[in-house]
DNA sequence: TTTTCTTTATAAAATCTTTATACAGCCGGG
DNA sequence: CCCGGCTGTATAAAGATTTTATAAAGAAAA
């Protein structure tokens, strides 16, 4: 009926059998993790229709999983947790979270406001797929082909590209790409960003020496065109 | 900046004055309605971005209003509401509402559930352009087009052609300039100053001998012309 | 082990600064 | 009137500096 998937990252146990029990008995198809790495991990290989996160994880910040999951999962994410501070809502809901529950919840309003946040998501179905002539972009599905070859990108390649990617015609200044993609402390490291985006333009440009999609900017950073 | 007109649907004129205060300090539009059939008429005639209903009102059900209001109204609905009830939670979001907030609320916490509605609806919005017939110039993304093709600037030219173009109009004095584009220490240097009006020129001009959009005010300084 | 990321090094390219030269208009004296 | 010096301007081009591209080696992670 349902068959939407929804993957649960908690680390309490109780917590993951409870609302798998909950889900399922309401034809939500749902898949686990327990440590954030494992989420980011299962949400890269099977992208689910939504995430229930809890902020609480034991190896990672809760607030730092979900900037990492939105700069390329667009779908809803909802955030459970035990924090009720007014500050922690703020924070996830600035980040891109789509709803915050704070524990303990009441199963009815959780499963309520996840039919909300698919509902408002139905519009927008298909996968956003870039398509720039020879090179193909699904942000969703983290799929990259070139001449409709896939291209093996690796993490950090690829958040890059998306970030590029999804302010296509905006130029992207170092400070931003650094910022976004390795954290607020790499802000000066700008031979990173060189190196990675000599990287990607070997895999993903016609001619290298050449560029026609990733433009750099000097002085000022890069930018992505589609064309 | 925002701009967004957000309608306050609540009975109580405390609650009503406190919204207005509280978001027009945050840059939106306010409007507002005390029942439900003045909600519904003013939705109609001026729909806003985004509505705050409250459930109790006292000439209809809130939840009445709410169905009402979803047969046509797309953008978001946020329910303000004293019941805390899960009957009234689950209903309301079941009936179209994006989310619900349980009154007193943090208006923190409001606010971001605000930003957070409102980000998940906006469409494709593009930059604001700045149009002078062949030439357009498109500040966020940091682009000069000339007759639909992207025109590449030094990080100085573009910041002196942006002095220029965001004063149209206006003479700005060789002093002035300099001082803006190259610091305090550069007032005199007014030789920099003709060496990148003269590349400009030949970048953005049709004819680089007879300026029209850069024109020199001899004496004093320069000139920008949008038409 | 293999892959990926970080770091270092160096050559190449782009940009900015500086100098040089040319032109046009203006004014006063011859 | 006309000519030379003056001022303000335009443009080209050489040099200096900054920024960028790329390879490659070492460190860390998978």
């Amino acid at each position: 009926m349902n068959n939407a998937t929804i993957l649960v990252i908690d680390d309490e146990v109780q917590i993951r059998k409870l609302l798998q029990i909950t889900l399922e008995s309401n034809d939500y198809k749902v898949i686990q993790a327990s440590t954030a790495k494992e989420g980011m991990i299962t949400t890269a290989s099977h992208p689910p229709d939504l995430i229930l996160l809890d902020l609480g994880l034991p190896d990672d910040s809760g607030h730092h999983v979900l900037q990492q999951l939105r700069a390329w999962y667009t779908k809803p994410i909802i955030i459970l947790s035990v924090q009720s501070s007014e500050e922690d809502i703020v924070k996830a809901l600035d980040n891109g979270a789509n709803d915050y529950l704070v524990k303990p919840f009441r199963t009815g309003e959780l499963l309520a406001r996840i039919r909300s946040a698919i509902r408002g998501n139905l519009s927008e179905e298909n996968d956003p797929v870039i398509d720039c002539g020879s090179l193909q972009i699904d942000l969703l599905a983290r799929i990259v082909k070139k001449n409709n070859e896939i291209i093996k990108l690796t993490t950090t390649e690829y958040t890059l590209l998306c970030m590029l990617v999804k302010n296509e015609g905006k130029v992207l200044t170092h400070h931003y790409l650094l910022r976004e993609v390795w954290g607020p402390g790499y802000i000066n490291q700008s031979q990173y960003l060189r190196v990675f985006i000599a990287q990607l333009r070997k895999k993903i440009e016609d001619d290298a020496n050449r560029p026609v999609h990733i433009v750099t900017e000097s002085g000022v950073g890069y930018r992505f065109t589609a064309t």
